[in-house]
DNA sequence: TAGTTAATTAACCATTTAGTTAATTATAAT
DNA sequence: ATTATAATTAACTAAATGGTTAATTAACTA
């Protein structure tokens, strides 16, 4: 699993992961301003743990000042996933257009008993 | 790690399974198929395990055809992923912006040396 | 009916992952 | 010099992952 894409990934693969890079979009932050809403369900060296992941994934960078060490995202990584999964848009585009075509149908069938239904988020 | 997005992204972390995905942009196609160009790296019941777990994060479908079971991207929950991926392209496009920043500085004290670099893959 | 093909399931193993508590490092503050 | 704070590292554990070989299921074929 030594591959870059499989590591960023793989390191997104976990909701705690998520939240700690969602906390970043904010802006940088120290572990311990990080850990603060996850204490209740896991250790600090656990959320160190994660923070490692991240690091080694290189979505975030550390930096050192006194005993604090404030993190911040680095995205680059994200570019390559997101434009790995780009391929695939088409297919489910493709497959909204067969939802919107269906539901086409059926208002077709439903004629004049009003519209309920629609493609939604888009 | 039971959530939709994690599932997901864990699929993704490995490059068995990304190149399997990969070959089902090509079309619809048999376990056998799809498994043929990894069967020189691991056994059948590897390949069938990896496509469980596609199926199980519901990146595929299969349909049972007399003794052979054919597969089909989904790509629904591709959508999704992305999705939450895009929260973070200001970031990236951002330190792209800064490294242009800081080649036309590096440009403009190399001054009438001539110019070698630049973004790539833009 | 017996045999072949396609694929999965079972049982097992090694490694990785995600967590724990306890100990340690490094800096700051009194 | 001692103590407090921020964070990591160490040592351990349970569960998940990715692979194996052998057995099984299900459908077609001769």
């Amino acid at each position: 699993m030594t591959d870059h894409l499989s590591q960023t990934f793989a390191a997104l693969a976990d909701p705690t992961r998520r939240a700690l890079l969602a906390d970043l979009l904010k802006g940088e932050a120290y572990v311990s301003d990080l850990a603060k809403p996850f204490l209740k369900e896991m250790s600090l060296p656990a959320v160190t743990k994660h923070l490692k992941v991240l690091e080694k994934a290189g979505l975030i960078k550390k930096t050192k000042a006194a005993q604090w060490r404030s993190c911040q995202i680095n995205a680059a990584p994200l570019k390559d996933a997101t434009d790995w999964i780009e391929q695939y848009r088409e297919f489910w585009e493709e497959s909204f257009d067969r939802l919107d075509e269906y539901l086409k149908t059926i208002q077709a069938k439903k004629k004049t008993k009003g519209s309920k239904n629609g493609r939604s988020k888009t």
